[in-house]
DNA sequence: ATTCTTGGGTTCCATAATGGAACCCGTAAG
DNA sequence: CTTACGGGTTCCATTATGGAACCCAAGAAT
C-alpha cells in the first residue's frame, strides 16, 4: 500500500495520519503554533530542507491545515497560519509533548512547559469524557461500530478493514 | 537532517515523533489496542508489508512501547503487547481519532465510536488543565522555557532551537 | 547604475526508506 | 510424505528525502 492510498481506508487515524503522518508535517505545525510562520523561519529552525518545506506548506495549505496570508504585498510574501482545522490539532500536539515530556526526556527535564491562562499555573493536560467529565482512561473505552461502518456493511460493500477482527470476543482486552 | 538524527532535538515531540512519527507505527499501535496483536493479523488487516512490519514492531520493542509475550512454547510464537509506556500513548491516539472523526469522515460518518465504561455513553474526550480541570483551548496556553533548556543556557550549551525565536513577542499569538 | 542580499522558491542528483515478491525454516495437520 | 501455517529474511525496483546549486524579483548598499 502506498502512502497516498492510506487515506482510502475507513479509519479516522488513517485519514489524519495521511495529512500528518510523515517525517516533519507535525514539526512544522508545532512550529505554526509557537508563532513560527515563514518559509526561511521554518527552513532554519527545523533544519529540513527548502524543497520538503515547500511540499509540506503547500500539501498542508491544500488539506485546509494552513492558509496563506499576504504581509508584502509588492514581493508577494506569505505567512502560513492555521486555519479552524489546524487549530484543532492542537488536542494531538500537547497529547504527543505530553507523551515526550514523561517518557523522553533527558536528564535536565522537561523542554518546554505550559502555562494555563485561566488559572495561571503550569498544566499536564489529560483527556477527560465529554459526558461524565471524569479523566479518560485506555482501559475504561469500549469501542463500538459507528454508522461510517454499518451503513456500508448494510449496502454489502467490502471494507478494507474487518470490523470483526476488532470486536470479537477473542480478543481480549489488552490489559 | 536524517530521521534517526531527530530525537537528539531538544524537544519533547521531535523525540515522540523519532518513535511514533512514520507511516506505519501509529496504525500498528491502533491495532495492539483493539487487540490485533500477532505478525499474521496486523500484516493482513494493515497491508504492510512483512518486511516493514518486523521492522516497526522490533524498533517498537527495543523502544519499549511494546513488549514480545510468548503464547506457545513449542513453537516459539509470539504476541506484541503494550508495555506501560504504550499504553500512555492512548491519549496520543484518541486525539488523533477525535480530529479524523470532525474532519475526515465521509458521508456515512463516524467510524468507530468509543463508550466510556464509567458512564455509560459514547464520548467525544477532550483536553482538560490538570489544575483547575477546565476544558484547554489552544489560544489559552501560554509555553514557558522549562528546566530541560534553562540548565542548557545556563551551562553556556548550543541549542538546536532557538528559544528566543519562539517566545520573543515579535510573534503575535496565533488567533 | 551596478552589485549584494534576502525571501521564497525550483531543479538535479545521490542516498535512504519502502513495497512486494520470492524464499526459508520448524512444527503440525492431512 | 506432502502440504499448510506462522513468522520471518533477502533481494530488487520504486518512492521519498536531503543537500547543493541555481533562479528570480525587490530592496539595500556602494
Amino acid at each position: 500500500m502506498r502512502w497516498d492510498e492510506i487515506n482510502n481506508q475507513v479509519c479516522s487515524m488513517a485519514r489524519t495520519l495521511a495529512i500528518v503522518g510523515d517525517r516533519w508535517t507535525f514539526l512544522i505545525i508545532r512550529d505554526v503554533f509557537l508563532g513560527n510562520r515563514r518559509f526561511s523561519t521554518l527552513h532554519k529552525a527545523l533544519g529540513i530542507s527548502k524543497h520538503r518545506l515547500a511540499d509540506r506548506l503547500s500539501r498542508l495549505v491544500e488539506r485546509d491545515v494552513l492558509y496563506k496570508q499576504c504581509y508584502d504585498e509588492a514581493r508577494q510574501r506569505f505567512e502560513y497560519r492555521l486555519t479552524e482545522k489546524g487549530i484543532d490539532l492542537y488536542p494531538v500536539l500537547m497529547t504527543i509533548v505530553q507523551f515526550g515530556n514523561k517518557w523522553e526526556v533527558d536528564a535536565d527535564g522537561i523542554p518546554l512547559q505550559h502555562q494555563h491562562k485561566n488559572c495561571g499555573k503550569i498544566t499536564q493536560p489529560y483527556l477527560a469524557c465529554s459526558e461524565c467529565h471524569e479523566p479518560l482512561r485506555a482501559q475504561d473505552v469500549v469501542p463500538k461500530l459507528g454508522p461510517g461502518i454499518l451503513k456500508k456493511i448494510e449496502r454489502g460493500e467490502t471494507l478494507d478493514i474487518n470490523p470483526a477482527l476488532y470486536l470479537s470476543n477473542k480478543m481480549s482486552p489488552n490489559k
